[in-house]
DNA sequence: TAGATTGTTAATCGATTAACAATC
DNA sequence: TAGATTGTTAATCGATTAACAATC
């Protein structure tokens, strides 16, 4: 074998960890955070893998991805993987977020309390109806989609939630992107376009609820 | 009662087709229907994947684990292909769901349009305050959670979308199971404990900001 | 210590891509 | 026919599982 046997010198995460697993790593890290809710200090690699369905072997693979976090023959301190899996998705600080469009399911979005417990802050919405212009929803203001770049800029957002119509998403879209922004998550029901250097993310609830009409039609007992 | 095949240890249901094709196939399907929308009667597995961000071969394989779809030398018909994945998903018919939580969330989800656009039908919502039983919100009639059991049975409901807090989630998988339910999509940040008979899709908010910000932080320029 | 559990390597399994004969 | 594109087989690639020495 001619090969050295240098690591590569890539130490922390490159993007040659597949999506897959950061997924999972946020699912570990919701664990964890109830784990420690219910008074646990320590878990280890089979309640894990037990609680959410997976093998121990692949808790502890998808772990190694980033470093050595456990303990032999202790398993893994609650409080210090939490840390660390924070550091790893980049929220042990605070995102400020743009939501973009206050239908129905920006505005639910805008009080969801669940973003702000994982760090993210929505620090400003945007719409085109100019009603709600100039307004405040949940303390939160009501920019036109005109000031987007500006306010971007003035607020420090790099990620961005969209939840306009399926025919506004693109060019939604495109205005985030010309604006700085660095990540999306979209609820609109297309595919967005997007440059390589901005993140994407996609929900389609309508899809997720095929997801389970198929399990439920599909199941070998029902025809 | 009689589970007479066992050929393999566990998950012997959708077993033969990975959940990852499955997900596609909602996208091939909202593709479809785009193209039609634009005027396209046929497209091919080059056009299907450029447009989603897949290889044509794959497009084709993940349509061979159904039938065969297509026309050598034309490509796809694509209201013909709508039909087929419709059928596959099981929403060539209308699905009666039960909506269980009205906070915002689940409010909003009450009013999305883009559920019934894909073949299902809130019949049915559930809340524990009683200021809310007995009401209509968006034309469709609030209960009691403990009535529960009763209406899934009338109303032949059979997939449920939870949108309860956290702490409340299980407990509300439970009656659901309890009440006949074979398939839940899960808002709430919590993994339900399901029997195997019943399916379980979730969504997390937060977590798919999460995978947002992993990738902002973790792209090679980005400190 | 003795028992438990990690991190990691090797083996297995599955999914994606490439290639091409079939065929419209 | 000539050109285009499928369905499918074979090759490649990647991810999961099993096993175990290291170690607390």
């Amino acid at each position: 074998m001619d090969e050295s046997k240098e690591k590569s010198p890539q130490t922390s995460t490159e993007s040659t960890v597949p999506r897959a697993v950061v997924s999972r790593l946020s699912l570990y890290l919701r664990e964890l955070q109830q784990l420690v809710h219910e008074g646990n200090a320590t878990t280890n690699s089979t309640q894990l893998g037990t609680l959410l369905g997976f093998t121990d072997a692949q808790v502890r693979k998808d772990l190694a991805n980033f470093g050595q976090f456990g303990y032999p023959g202790i398993g893994y301190r609650c409080e210090e993987l939490i840390a660390a899996i924070k550091k790893i998705l980049g929220t042990d600080r605070s995102w400020p977020v743009a939501m973009v469009g206050l239908g129905n399911l920006g505005r639910a979005l805008l009080r969801y309390r669940g973003f702000q417990e994982q760090g993210f802050q929505i620090a400003a919405a945007f719409d085109v109806d100019v009603e709600k212009i100039g307004s405040t929803v949940e303390g939160i203001e009501v920019f036109h989609l005109d000031q987007l770049a500006e306010v971007v800029t003035v607020k420090g957002i790099r990620l961005a939630i969209v939840a306009v119509p399926g025919a506004a998403a693109q060019t939604v879209a495109d205005s985030l992107v010309a604006a700085g922004v660095e990540g999306v998550l979209n609820f609109a029901p297309v595919t967005l376009a997007l440059p390589d250097h901005v993140s994407r993310v996609g929900v389609d609830l309508a899809i997720e609820l095929e997801q389970l009409s198929f399990a439920v039609v599909n199941r070998p007992e029902n025809p």
